[in-house]
DNA sequence: GAGGCTCCGTGATATCTTCTAACGGAAATT
DNA sequence: AATTTCCGTTAGAAGATATCACGGAGCCTC
């Protein structure tokens, strides 16, 4: 979607190409996960034949890590739209639940078993610490004074994820626990652990949230 | 390793070459993950040609369900044995944690991103509420009233996956959250997420497991 | 113990995948 | 208008799953 108007032509066109690639990898992905996706089906699927494929990514693995970063991004852009109008941690819980549910697939991509050989490129990182800023910033707003403790302080002397941002041990915690706990209910729930269990994903996801608020579960 | 004293020769031979696809199976899973598992490349391990590996086991997939099943097996395994010396919840989590740590690709496979068309057999739903009788019997142990909360009751409205266990509503929402915040945690870890972030990912899952078990993290 | 049955391993084959290489043509640049 | 650059094609290598028919070895029955 980004830059579309490039200087020539040429480019214009190569941009358009790779993001048509793009959009039918993105749906064969919802389709059967990224496992099975599949260079020759888009070309087949695109109308053309299937090397042809190979002048816009270099193979398979640079597709993968593309639509990797463009998961990346389409979190953190989620979770940054919100944060901006001022969001609580409980509203960007949701944030995430939901952009989570619209496409578990993606989420996979990101936080899902990783591939063998891949190494996220530096891009990722900065984006992964975009929305660990959000998360700091409305953490530090909701609860500013949460009592110390001592991993509290551990993560207080090893802040380098934070990316200098000012939050307080307490807010630093909480934003680590807020990350995994929610991944640990929505990454069982979306692989389908707890079909069959009988209760509500939905309350379950409530309750691990409103324990992180200090509320009653 | 079960049932390997079979009626007939024949059997016994059978069983034996199929455990022995496994282990080789093993052996490459645990390097490259489960997704580079090669049917062909298991058989040229083993001398033998390609097609060979068919007569015992239908195809690829057949294989890797009867390896998610020997994981969860061997999962079980480890938990029941620390939970019939009366181990407490933080005990299993560390048996949790070390199990994990033995061989991540074998953890992903079973919490890992799901497999596009694979649905679990009920032996493997056996297996899972094995575990969490487990779960719920050091809990029910180690603290029998935890104060009521909405969820919990819940839970007490919707106990299937509890198989009759008689644990109180506490202790199902104790062993619940134990799992997926203890997964939360490790999932991360073994994917890659926290290296480069600085804090020690042990003293996380230590901070997780005080928290649970009610001690300051 | 000999015949017959069952099962195993092989090679050949079909179809799929990623990915490289060489060729022809169209488009943009000069 | 000529040249250069880039695109899409076909052909092909290497490897994957999976099926099939065949020959042979081992087991079981008579």
């Amino acid at each position: 979607m980004a830059k579309s108007d490039a200087a020539t032509p040429r480019e214009r066109y190569r941009a358009q190409v790779r993001a048509e690639i793009k959009q039918h990898a993105w749906e064969q992905i919802a389709t059967a996960g990224a496992s099975a996706l599949s260079l020759n089906a888009i070309a087949r699927r695109m109308g053309v034949s299937g090397p042809a494929l190979y002048r816009y990514f270099a193979g398979r693995d640079e597709l993968i890590t593309e639509l990797i970063g463009d998961a990346y991004r389409s979190l953190a852009d989620a979770v940054h739209a919100a944060a901006v109008t001022g969001a609580d941690p409980a509203a960007l819980a949701h944030v995430l639940r939901d952009w989570a549910l619209a496409d578990p697939h993606r989420y996979f991509l990101i936080y899902g078993t990783p591939v063998p050989g891949y190494h996220a490129p530096d891009e990722i990182t900065g984006i992964s610490q975009e929305i660990m800023a959000d998360l700091l910033t409305a953490w530090t707003a909701y609860e500013p004074d949460v009592p110390a403790s001592p991993f509290a302080a551990h993560l207080a002397d090893h802040r380098d994820w934070a990316g200098g941002h000012p939050a307080p041990p307490g807010a630093l915690r909480r934003a680590l626990a807020f990350w995994t706990r929610l991944h640990g209910v929505l990454s069982l729930e979306l692989a389908g652990h707890f079909t069959g269990m009988g209760f509500d994903p939905a309350l379950l996801f409530r309750a691990e949230l409103d324990d992180l608020v200090g509320r009653e579960d």
